[in-house]
DNA sequence: AATATTTTTTAGCTTTGCCTAAAATAAAAG
DNA sequence: CTTTTATTTTAGGCAAAGCTAAAAAATATT
């Protein structure tokens, strides 16, 4: 396998993210890079020479095969040692992910590997995201939203969405973690929050929260 | 502190290597960097204007004090990366230095401060190199070479040179890893080799393979 | 359908970091 | 103390990756 810039890595990465295998529009790449919209012509000119993406000018940019299997390839990675980071390092959820993101570009099948193993071979990350496997496969996405579920209902938190370091704050002043239990007490019929019960008490969580927390029957 | 790229660290880290706060020549530094002379040339002039070193055209090339802090600072974090891919993730120590080569340049106090914990508050790599503290401090540089100790000598291996992977693949071959102890059996008067003994039995190394071993009296 | 607006591309410029070839300087040899 | 040799620097080029401003294409609006 051949090797890639940082840079390109970015945009493989930011395609898989915004389209998977679906057509982006330069506009959409352009933002989520960070970029000028000349810029990221140019660069998917130079992704389509390594037959990394299929591009069709005014059109849009799509992932290939090959960029695919690249794109999951480096978020392997960056889940891997999101979860070295939290599990081993102590670092919280919130703290990880610009220090993944430099990691994720460190070239080595072999360090991957041994990473992998050494956390205990795991199926999600510190957030509950799949943690793509060698051969591209990936792992459930898990739980859904608690919006989804009734009033009575017991649940397990087993994801939380990236929405932000305010968001982890939250989380974290409510001691909300991966892998805690609540039974649903309540939902407001009037703007939606939920009222969630535990062994040491209840407290409401808002529509917003809500929204970004998942959840399985328990 | 402000950011430095990997190209600006790797002539950081060459210049400290090759001639710690002392002139490098434009040569030498071409030569371990692996780039033309005329590259070296540009390089330098831009550390110069970051303060990093200083530079006297035709002479040579000489870390400022910043400059060896910064290298003190690459050098601490390859090897306490060393340190985490032998101790934690089981490679070989012939196989780390590419890896850590990588490592080196990850952007973060608080990683490399958390990875020391980790580790254990490590002061040599796997190597038995002293592996630089937070604030510059360096531990003692272990060992002497094995010809430097008498025949009757008992001495424990605390420190080997990087001088190959042969090399390193000799010391496998022979079982000898840091900590391992041994009395010094003979010293040949005719080419310098040395036989060793443990409780296992007893055998010869070489007078090349003994200029890179180091040890200490136990 | 013609015009106005938005999106994308082109053209041309900048910096980093490498290269080769030629010129300048320092070091070594006669 | 010249002259030859070796080293270093300058000059000019190239690719990656970004930028701005202007042109072109696609979309939206009257």
């Amino acid at each position: 396998m051949k090797t890639h810039t940082e840079s390109e890595e970015n945009y493989i990465k930011a395609l898989y993210h915004l389209g998977g295998d679906q057509p982006v529009s330069n506009g959409d790449l352009a933002q989520r890079i960070g970029a000028k919209g000349s810029s990221v012509t140019q660069a998917v000119k130079r992704l389509g020479q390594k037959d990394l993406v299929n591009v069709v000018p005014y059109k849009g940019v799509q992932l290939t095969p090959q960029g695919i299997r690249l794109a999951k390839s480096i978020l392997r990675k960056h889940r891997l040692w999101e979860t070295f980071l939290v599990d081993k390092l102590g670092f919280g959820w919130d703290e990880v992910h610009p220090l993944a993101e430099q990691l994720e570009h460190i070239q080595s099948e072999e360090l991957v590997d041994r990473l992998f193993k050494f956390l205990g071979s795991p199926k999600h990350d510190p957030h509950g995201d799949p943690i793509p496997e060698r051969d591209g496969q990936m792992p459930p996405v898990l739980g859904q939203p608690i919006a989804a579920f009734t009033a009575g209902a017991e649940i397990r938190i087993v994801r939380v969405e990236d929405a932000g370091s305010e968001f982890f704050d939250q989380l974290d002043t409510m001691n909300i973690n991966l892998g805690n239990t609540y039974k649903i007490r309540t939902i407001s019929a009037f703007d939606s929050s939920v009222e969630l019960g535990s062994s040491t008490g209840s407290f409401w969580l808002s529509q917003s929260m809500c929204a970004n927390i998942y959840a399985v029957q328990s």
